[in-house]
DNA sequence: ACGAATAATGCAACCGGTTGCACTAATTAG
DNA sequence: CTAATTAGTGCAACCGGTTGCATTATTCGT
């Protein structure tokens, strides 16, 4: 059995309370006391019970992350990388991450992860894919649980950590402009969720900036995921094969457009540039390498768990909003236009 | 304040006991009071707090997981998707995934994953990255709490979940060699890994098999990793140029073993073939889609949780290994070789 | 030298559940 | 009709810590 407090405390002809207050480091107990307290410990080696402290001090020291729902699920990549650093950085901030992985997105008004929030196992909550007008808001603020959303939240009261979208967007999409790129298609994400919106928002900017037209039948929106972009481009080319360029609003959705390309017969970047969003490793890798908006997605993890120690230490009462920058990387799989634009070639495919 | 049991007692002039027992569906209360339990209970929204659960039971309904540590950590899509699955089974199951994301991999004795171990707070361990002689199970074993590998462990009093590594390994590479392959170049995972150690061996088999004999100048190390893999491939092509095959102990390293032959200007399908192992979605998506094995991956989530589930209620006493089936998906990146060997190529590239 | 301030420790009540055992009332057997 | 069951509930002791307050032993000021 492992030892307790009393054992401790029986063995050391001591309290239980002065024996956890030596632990814990309060000043009132004598110097020498402490040290025979933390030799015993330290012999037969005593670690304190997490649930019991837990109980009596209601705080856990545990962190919540409710990852995507399905079909993203963690399939993606960008979540890996990010839960490992936020979940490096709890560790070094004294918490762990306890996650909760369900289906169901809230759809029918019953959102899994608002389980683990009742729960009173955590301490405070990382959420990911805002929407627009999210439901789970109202339900964490009246339970007063700390939260800290991955993106921008509408709500002006929440607190939340991103990359900097709508301009990371624009400046990827300008790049493809200033190249004589003219007819840019768009994957977007779900209507629902603000990255979708903010990205979308910086490809309007941009063709704006530039006194393009928003051309709607060339927008079409994915689920992030490959298939996703893999139908939404699919889509896109059957309503008008005469593009340019494609942005995606996220890698691995940009993997599915250059696979719906590629069957259309379509080289990369030679008749289609193409161009993604996250800045995933594996954008590197691909053939053309892809280019894209490189989020520091190891920072937007550690700079989450950093926002939400705040939030819970702190009861810092002003919500805390952090915008990261990002970086657009030029690659491979983006070119100027050659021919006048993929006419030709798109034509050579047509009875696809 | 949520309510507790004591309140639910006082307003139903109930004792706790009675409350809890009603709430536990325990034969011995009425009927009739277990359904005024129930209703009030759900009138009031009243949920059990686990952390006094888990004092009292000693159990947390929580299986820790230790994901793989640095370089690899959770750079690879493979463990995204093996823990959205192991996530979804757990919570299918009644239990919650907290996970250790540490760093250190225990090179100097100590392992951080030890740490969540010991904490009493959960109830099961997952533990991936098996070593050759992995000094965890002695520590885990000592203070008996349940867990299983992801990966064969070479103890056989452990449990364990795995792909089947070797049989995998020797049908992919048995393939090249049906193609007329001769000389297979391989770059394995960490030395110290089962997992590296038993796809080395299908390896090494299907050589064998064939009477090629292991050449070992081509055949070096990587860490899981895609920087890993590439810089495996270079140290090969250095000693060696003449190959026209890759076998790469997991895909992520595949693509970096790509990128290496690239640079070396050798042309994939056509100078060297590259063949994978995992089956992560990215394979299909890259170009030329690599060639690998497919595990089961969510399978493998799924089951290593079951398999935990067993062991800690069962108290199943002998150790449960289970294999599951892994199949080998032929793609793009596997072709015969052409001309004889790289052997040109490789010369109009030797100034490099 | 004496009362007051200070230092060190102990007592006991929590935190919110679970559970063995005792207890009362109602039912059944003989 | 009484004794033995059985059904339904309550008491109180846990689980292993934390913490406000009381208590005792020291040291200090004057």
């Amino acid at each position: 059995m492992r030892p307790t407090l009393q054992d401790m405390a029986s063995i050391l002809n001591l309290s239980k309370s002065t024996v956890s207050r030596a632990l814990a480091g309060d000043p009132r107990v004598a110097e020498a006391t402490r040290s025979r307290v933390v030799a015993l410990a330290e012999r037969i080696g005593y670690r304190p019970n997490p649930i019991a402290q837990g109980l009596a001090t209601r705080r856990t020291n545990i962190i919540g992350l409710a990852v995507p729902c399905a079909p993203r699920s963690l399939s993606d990549p960008f979540y890996l990388e990010f839960l490992g650093a936020a979940g490096d950085t709890a560790m070094r901030c004294g918490y762990s991450l306890l996650l909760s992985a369900a289906d169901g997105d809230g759809a029918d008004g019953y959102h899994p992860h608002m389980e683990l929030a009742h729960s009173a196992r955590i301490d405070g909550m990382i959420l990911t894919e805002p929407k627009i007008a999210d439901e789970r808001i109202e339900i964490l603020r009246k339970m007063d649980l700390p939260f800290v959303f991955l993106g921008m939240a509408e709500d002006p009261d929440v607190s939340w950590v991103s990359g900097e979208n709508t301009g990371g967007a624009a400046e990827a999409v300008a790049h493809l402009i200033d190249l004589g790129h003219k007819k840019i298609a768009c994957v977007t994400g779900p209507a629902d969720q603000t990255a979708s919106e903010t990205r979308f928002k910086g490809y309007r900017e941009a063709l704006a900036e530039a006194g393009i037209p928003l051309d709607l039948n060339i927008v079409a929106s994915g689920d992030f995921t490959q298939i996703g972009g893999y139908q939404a481009m699919k889509s896109i080319l059957r309503h008008d094969s005469n593009i340019s360029a494609v942005f995606a609003s996220n890698d691995v959705m940009a993997f599915g457009v250059m696979r719906a390309l590629r069957e259309a017969g379509l080289v990369i970047p030679d008749d289609v540039s193409v161009l993604g969003f996250d800045g995933i490793p594996l954008t590197q890798y691909v053939d053309p390498p892809l280019a894209t908006v490189r989020q520091p997605i190891s920072q937007l993890g550690s700079t989450i768990v950093e926002v939400l120690v705040e939030q819970m230490n702190g009861k810092s009462l002003c919500p805390i909003h952090r915008v990261l920058n990002v970086e657009y990387r030029p690659a491979g799989s983006v070119a100027p236009p050659c021919r006048e634009s993929g006419e030709a070639s798109s034509r050579a495919h047509g009875g696809i």
